[in-house]
DNA sequence: AATGAATGAGGATTCATTCAT
DNA sequence: TATGAATGAATCCTCATTCAT
């Protein structure tokens, strides 16, 4: 009658009603994994029906990349924004690991949807997409130092590094008394340790 | 009627059907993952009922702990020997690590297992005692060297060893053309600098 | 704004409308049947919404009847033209036959539709409806010339000509090389024989 | 307890079991048809579970096509009893439709089934093989009177012969006041006058 | 020790239909 | 008049698991 804000359910514009869908997503997909977590749990957890799920994203699928996909956004482009902020190589990794860190400690719950269904086509693709960034970064600045660099040193530290920050941000996220600052000092020493080594190698 | 020879197929000893079962067990779960693979399909490929497999496993998640569990002491077993049998603390990183690529070139397939299904906490559990292991091996080298570790130190380089060998052995699975001497190698320069600067930096 | 032929394709006048929708759903119904058959489909067809399409006939049974409808009142429209043009009982006869065949040719693909979902309530009706015509066009004709028929035998005739004509249809619509004319022929011979013995023997 | 035979249920042997699950399968098919049918409902009315349908059967569409086959091949077998055991062409052709109306009688709901749901490939496929076995019959007949028959006038009266017998089939089932005998008398006049104006006509 | 019969529960997906605008 | 958002109820199918033999 009198509101038109009062029943906040029912009748939200497209593009509300897919971010609430997928924050739910993000949830549940993180706690459960992908086969595991149900279309029924996560349409009631987006206070709509599975039907509209499937009218907005077609297939359980569908759904997952569209949640994995902005979910990885939200951190690459935080991570490019840091990456592009920075004034040199070095300050540079710096900054994209402390930025990771910044991440993974906010983020903590839906963080495990980033790398947590491994027989997901979708997170492996990912991991492949987060490891070129990553060369081409490493690249980009050794070639600016007048560097040279073969590309398979390039895509292997990449993985490497994925890798690395995948499992350390498990560890981490299960040790309630280490500061983030100090677990970031540790992965930047270690990246770069891996990336002079690896280069020097060559 | 009395004959035992005449089902030759037929009553086989516990311990055989066992790893006949384990073997499918590691090929299904490792091709599929924990969830998409199916108890039905697994007893079907092992030549037995399922009713049988839950007699020896109990459950679904007992009989993949099992898998999990067999395959990764195959490959512990096979790195604890080669660290044994190593002359000193740098002989022995290098010989695991060479010894690490030659099981992921042979099991190729059944790698996956490993690594397969993240959503489930035995795999998890899993990386968490390798690294573990990993993480005493250095400990133990640097205190032969008289040096000092922080037990956080070395958590920390098991878990980064550990993420870093899983996204490099994905990577290098798919890579035809670079022969597994040639990544080891990288993969050596890599965990050496790592490792330095991580305990220099402490 | 305040224009009429910026949006030519809207606004279109009712009967057009509800023309595009009777095109699609016989389309659609013949292709696949009632039940298989969706209103999100069949609407997407039409270039309009669902919603549009129970506006204009109130449910899927109520739109599918419209259908069959439709396309029964095409085919009997010519049936009833040719038969009143012909001259005689014998003529006549032939006459309908021969423009069943011509229409069968035309129609080929959304002929279908008449008989394709034989569970449906509305074809049965459909056949019995078309029994009972052609049932009366055989009773006028013998009554004209001076005979006597029971209704039993009519019914029964009608009945006997309308599965007949389905089922020979269906076959007849996959020989290519045989042409609709001997087709009609045998049609034609067939069923003067069946009328013929059926009365004489009542 | 005492009782060996007092649970019904549980334990049944494959082939009796089959036997009640294709019971109800042709009772309930036969009534809705094969989409509308439920699965649940068919499990339901053969007293056990969905699961062991599937476990019998596959799927919907198997279970469907063993419930048409064993429907069509208690007809047939009746009618070619019926055919067999004729004396003469005349009495052959008298033989089989009246066992044809005998069958109709004595299956009433179940009839349905066989010529229920067009839009299915397997009851279009079984119009086919109807029509071929009857096409045969009078080929042999026509030939042992030493008489000659093109192919194709053989295969039309087969199809004519099937759809004329399945719409009649239809309308008699709805007549409760007209004996079988008449219905079938009159049924065998028009498939003789049929047969002879086409092969006259030939 | 080993099997085949049987189940209960749940999961993805689809659909006809309504309602607010 | 016409739409897009939203739903509730089915439906097919799969699976881990148990039990009688």
């Amino acid at each position: 009658m009198s509101g038109a804000a009062v029943t906040t359910r029912r009748r939200l514009p497209r593009g509300e009603r897919e971010e609430r869908m997928l924050d739910a997503g993000e949830r549940i997909f993180g706690d459960q994994g992908y086969r595991a977590a149900s279309m029924d749990e996560i349409a009631g957890a987006s206070g709509i029906t599975k039907a509209l799920l499937y009218q907005y994203f077609g297939s359980k699928e569908g759904f997952y990349e569209s949640c994995v996909e902005r979910a990885r956004s939200r951190l690459f482009d935080r991570l490019q924004e840091a990456a592009a902020a920075a004034t040199g190589p070095a300050e540079r990794l710096r900054a994209v690991i402390v930025t990771y860190f910044d991440h993974l400690d906010e983020q903590r719950g839906a963080w495990w949807l980033l790398y947590g269904d491994a027989s997901m086509d979708a997170v492996n693709e990912m991991r492949r997409r987060n490891a070129e960034v990553i060369g081409r970064l490493i690249g980009r600045d050794v070639a600016a130092a007048g560097g040279k660099v073969a590309q398979e040193d390039v895509d292997f530290l990449g993985h490497l590094i994925v890798g690395a920050g995948e499992q350390v941000a498990r560890w981490w996220l299960e040790q309630p008394d280490l500061p983030k600052e100090l677990a970031a000092r540790r992965f930047l020493a270690a990246t770069q340790g891996a990336i002079a080594r690896v280069l020097a190698n060559a």
